[in-house]
DNA sequence: ACCTGAACACCGTTCAAGT
DNA sequence: ACCTGAACACCGTTCAAGT
């Protein structure tokens, strides 16, 4: 969204949602590094600390950027959910997953960083958990006999394999095939991994 | 300012070896926020200005941090290979992967942070390739009909399963408990991924 | 109540100058 | 050849003061 009016009305009270929304954008186009608080304050047109009458800190901003992104992608996985049966939906899922993180990198990398301080933010905790819910529930139905190890080794899955793309730590695979890699390996997961061959 | 310790004699030419290691020592004990050029000059007893006739800028320096990390993770991995039998070497590799990410946590976050330019540093890269290609053969090896899948299926099982554990994403399972679920999913993936059930 | 201006204690990096 | 001292352009954060 391009601000072309100088529609500088922070004075009511949506500062916080503006400086969160900014740090968005921020960290989308330059990365972690991108993301300062004086930069942050100069974008939104307000003064360096204006910020800390909404944010204790910027770990505390980062926070909130974060549990934004989880709301962002907790979306994501879920409609991809909605729109397919049942037992295919793991597939779906672990695919939607690792299409976020190619499509979003660095918010993903933040969400993942465990510079955050993961567990000190309650609305944080929260929002990051019930991603996590979404993906086990899906994961452990494909193994109903070992639900807890089904959901850990698929959320692993998922996540090791986005970091890997992420990284371009595999040897030959880029943005381009990695749609094509990913369902073939979601597709072997799920079919290694699933109930044994009866549908 | 006074140095006490007059242990200062790096005007031989091993500077560049001793900011490695401080900094790898301050990686250890404070992560990526407590790596910083002017601290490390100063641990290291020289002026602000002396570590950048040996690295151009600070991602120099990260970069050969990650590489000296991806060298001892090689080792890890090799060493546990070596200590086994052959159709155990891939859960063995993968138990010391994943030990090797607990026990230094900031390091193994710094090797893949994709803010240190993995494909820009030859050597960086080269020490990263080595450390993959010694656990995907051991995984190719599991999978001989599809050792492309098999290896990078198992890389991401393993380097998600690490971020997992180290980032305290993973209910209710931290240090004590993460060595057990760790053999319980190793095995499970050499399970299910492994040859039909033969041995 | 919310924001500004100025200040403090830091950074990474450069460069002339020392030895 | 290798290092220092001083400087530059930044940070995150605090705080008295403005409205």
């Amino acid at each position: 969204m391009s601000t072309s009016e100088p529609s500088d009305r922070y004075h009511h009270g949506d500062l916080r949602r503006a400086l969160v929304e900014a740090a968005l954008e921020l960290l989308l186009e330059g990365g972690t590094e991108a993301l300062g608080m004086r930069e942050l304050a100069r974008r939104v047109g307000v003064s360096a600390a204006a910020p800390y009458r909404h944010f204790r800190d910027k770990q505390a901003l980062i926070q909130a950027v974060a549990a934004a992104g989880f709301a962002l992608f907790l979306e994501a996985i879920e409609g991809a959910k909605a729109s397919v049966a049942t037992d295919e939906q793991f597939g779906a899922m672990a695919e939607a997953y690792v299409q976020f993180a190619l499509r979003y990198p660095r918010l993903y990398k933040l969400m993942f960083s465990s510079e955050l301080g993961k567990f000190e933010d309650k609305d944080l905790r929260r929002a990051a958990d019930a991603a996590y819910e979404s993906l086990a529930v899906a994961a452990a139905k494909q193994d109903p006999e070992a639900p807890g190890e089904a959901a850990i080794s698929a959320w692993a899955f998922v996540h090791g394999l986005s970091m890997l793309l992420l990284d371009e730590q595999l040897l030959g695979v880029s943005a381009a095939n990695a749609e094509t890699l990913v369902r073939k390996l979601t597709r072997r997961h799920a079919r290694r991994f699933g109930k044994p061959p009866t549908a």
